[in-house]
DNA sequence: TCCTTATGTACAA
DNA sequence: TGTACCTAAGGAC
């Protein structure tokens, strides 16, 4: 689940059910029991996210959570279940609870420690404050590929592995075209094009990045529905043919994760 | 019941 | 570049 989208619609998410209210804040699972029994009863002020980091603000301190690739968080009504055992974090109040299960980072921060953080991270898609022209220069003077590039949270924030993929596509865009390469008409148009497919990624809380016309239904064949929960190009496709040209979804290994795109559409 | 895989990141060598 | 970390689902036996 989690690339930018998701950690954004669970800021919102999180802020509907809890923000104004004090919150019972519990560790079933006990890694972070200490910092919970500090945090309980306090009002929770708001939440944030800057690409996959989201932050809940309690007063002088916010905890920090990175879902990494397993983590996974379960929102309900009351009355709460008993938790399992593997619930790092549950806020529970008079109407709702939410369970956090193995994130990479579940820690309390200060302020200062939050600024930080949001320093290091490139521009996000989602945020009103991104700069785009700061992740073209840094991609403008680099040799590596544009696919490494998207996936470096120091240039972009938000965008994991199938935004990547996708938008590459969606630009036919060689994933191995080096940064440098890229046009500032191709990264501006790269950029609105994520602020779009990630706002409505949080709309509608899955990856959807089929256009109208390249739908099955547009192309009189029968309906699908890719196991992430949305509708894509290349993405998990490998060796499928291209819904636009018909030749084999190609995929790679390219710094630990797997790459896909189409040979045919995807040319320079 | 075991093995693989996953929309991620950090750190060691 | 490799490895460690965190969890759960699905498939092979």
């Amino acid at each position: 689940m989690p690339e930018g989208h998701t950690i954004h619609r669970l800021a919102k998410d999180y802020a509907a059910a809890f923000s104004g209210t004090a919150p019972r804040v519990t560790s079933p699972q006990g890694k972070f029991s200490d910092a919970a029994a500090l945090l309980d009863g306090g009002v929770l002020h708001g939440t944030d996210a800057h690409g996959k980091h989201l932050f809940l603000g309690f007063a002088g301190s916010w905890i920090h959570i990175h879902l990494g690739l397993f983590g996974k968080v379960d929102f309900g009504g009351t009355p709460a279940p008993p938790p399992t055992d593997t619930v790092r974090l549950r806020l529970a109040n008079s109407t709702s609870y939410v369970d956090l299960r193995g994130p990479t980072t579940c820690a309390l921060i200060t302020d200062g420690e939050k600024h930080a953080i949001h320093g290091r991270l490139g521009p996000d898609p989602l945020r009103e404050d991104a700069d785009p022209q700061a992740a073209f220069r840094r991609i403008s003077r680099s040799r590596t590929t544009i696919a490494a590039l998207l996936m470096d949270q120091k240039v972009v924030a938000g965008v994991g592995n199938v935004y990547r993929a996708e938008v590459l596509f969606r630009h036919g865009i060689d994933p191995y075209r080096a940064g440098k390469d890229l046009t500032s008409a191709e990264w501006d148009a790269i950029w609105a094009d994520l602020v779009a497919l990630m706002r409505e990624g949080v709309r509608l809380n899955r990856i959807d990045t089929v256009r109208p016309e390249h739908t099955p239904e547009a192309m009189g064949r029968p309906p699908r529905v890719d196991d992430h929960g949305g509708e894509v190009y290349v993405y998990r496709r490998a060796n499928l043919p291209c819904h636009i040209c018909g030749s084999g979804i190609r995929t790679a290994d390219l710094a630990a994760r797997n790459l896909f795109w189409c040979p045919g559409c995807q040319r320079s």
